[in-house]
DNA sequence: GTCCTTGTCTACCACTTGGTAGAGGAAATG
DNA sequence: CATTTCCTCTACCAAGTGGTAGACAAGGAC
């Protein structure tokens, strides 16, 4: 069946478009255009706007969380798995930019789909923080309310990868050694708040 | 003039509708509607939809470059001095959440203007790093890139705030104690992330 | 009184939006 | 060969988009 490779560049092309565009701010016709076919070929895979939208967050879901495995496969504690997390985060936001774009749209308050992603990002998002539990037991990380250091990590990283995109646009072309630079600092950033107070380990 | 008062008010209505719905999703007719107007009125103000939308930029750049220096104007240094910042920050985002939510949107790549806030921020970015050097040359911040250092707040700040909005629409009604927790937490995470590493004041 | 300015309105327009109906080609399947 | 299935297309449509033209009422200036 030739016809599920359209579906699969539809979904590139929709993720793009949407991660850039907003939800709104993407035309099913503009869509159709950037992929030389017609925009009734897109319903024909899709049913509504809306559909296409659900599928391509669906979509970017599974690509999370397999870049989240990857870097949890290796068994790693602390801040070292942190830092694994942080790179693979990286490399996802310069490989394919345009999924944080989507993950940014889509946490909007009034996204059409604010709940979706939650849903589908809630496992991702309770591993993580009973992983961050875990090392705080183990006085490996700096002891605080779990939920709300994952957000803040999870802000500080999102934000410096868009800001990165936001750059870009501006004219700023990032350098690989500029990008370099800031996952450095952004490391730095977290270490920083992550460690323990006293680099003594656990105490009780 | 009578007519002032319009103006003011579709300034509002429009900003919180921006901010909410993004400027692809607003529309002048349902903001009309919002305001018990007619579009033409909205048009009569303001000659185009991408000219409302500058003059709410432009509008909420003052009020943000106002808490900035509402917040400077204590004199403080060190952490004292961007905790104050950030109480005020979520001051603002308490009583005025459509403001945040326009950053986000305007801040993102393909924002119609995406470099207008830009240039109107700038000054205060640029006061933001000025004070940040100084402090780090004081050694009463961890030294690191200036300007890496202020994106990661921004980044942490404006993240915490906007997932308050997104826990609101969800159906999680933020409580005013959960609100201050986290800007409790958020606080020890930046305070953690700017202590310098040996509580010894300057060295050279 | 008449005139001009100000602000809001009705009426309309060209264009784009997401979506429907169905024609028709290509290629398996019998 | 005929039939059926899969896929993409042309042709529409109703609703909504940002925007223009101009009527009209209120009020101040002369």
């Amino acid at each position: 069946m030739a016809g599920s490779d359209t579906r699969r560049r539809i979904l590139d092309t929709a993720l793009a478009a949407f991660g850039r565009d907003g939800y709104a701010g993407t035309s099913l016709d503009g869509l159709a255009a950037e992929l030389g076919i017609r925009k009734q070929t897109i319903l024909y895979w899709f049913p509504s706007k809306l559909d296409l939208f659900e599928a391509v967050v669906d979509d970017t879901a599974v690509d999370l969380a397999d870049a989240f495995d990857e870097a949890a496969a290796g068994g790693l504690t602390g801040l070292d798995q942190v830092q694994a997390i942080v790179d693979r985060v990286f490399r996802l936001a310069v490989h394919r930019p345009q999924v944080l774009g989507l993950v940014r749209e889509v946490t909007r308050p009034e996204s059409p789909t604010a709940s979706r992603l939650g849903a589908r990002i809630r496992p991702l998002y309770d591993r993580a923080r009973d992983f961050l539990m875990r090392e705080m037991e183990a006085g490996r990380i700096r002891r605080s309310d779990p939920a709300m250091l994952l957000l803040s990590l999870y802000s500080a990283v999102v934000g410096m990868v868009t800001e990165l995109e936001v750059q870009r646009t501006v004219g700023f072309e990032p350098t690989l050694r500029s990008t370099v630079m800031r996952r450095r600092e952004l490391m730095r950033f977290l270490r920083a708040a992550l460690t323990p107070e006293h680099p003594t380990p656990a105490s009780p």
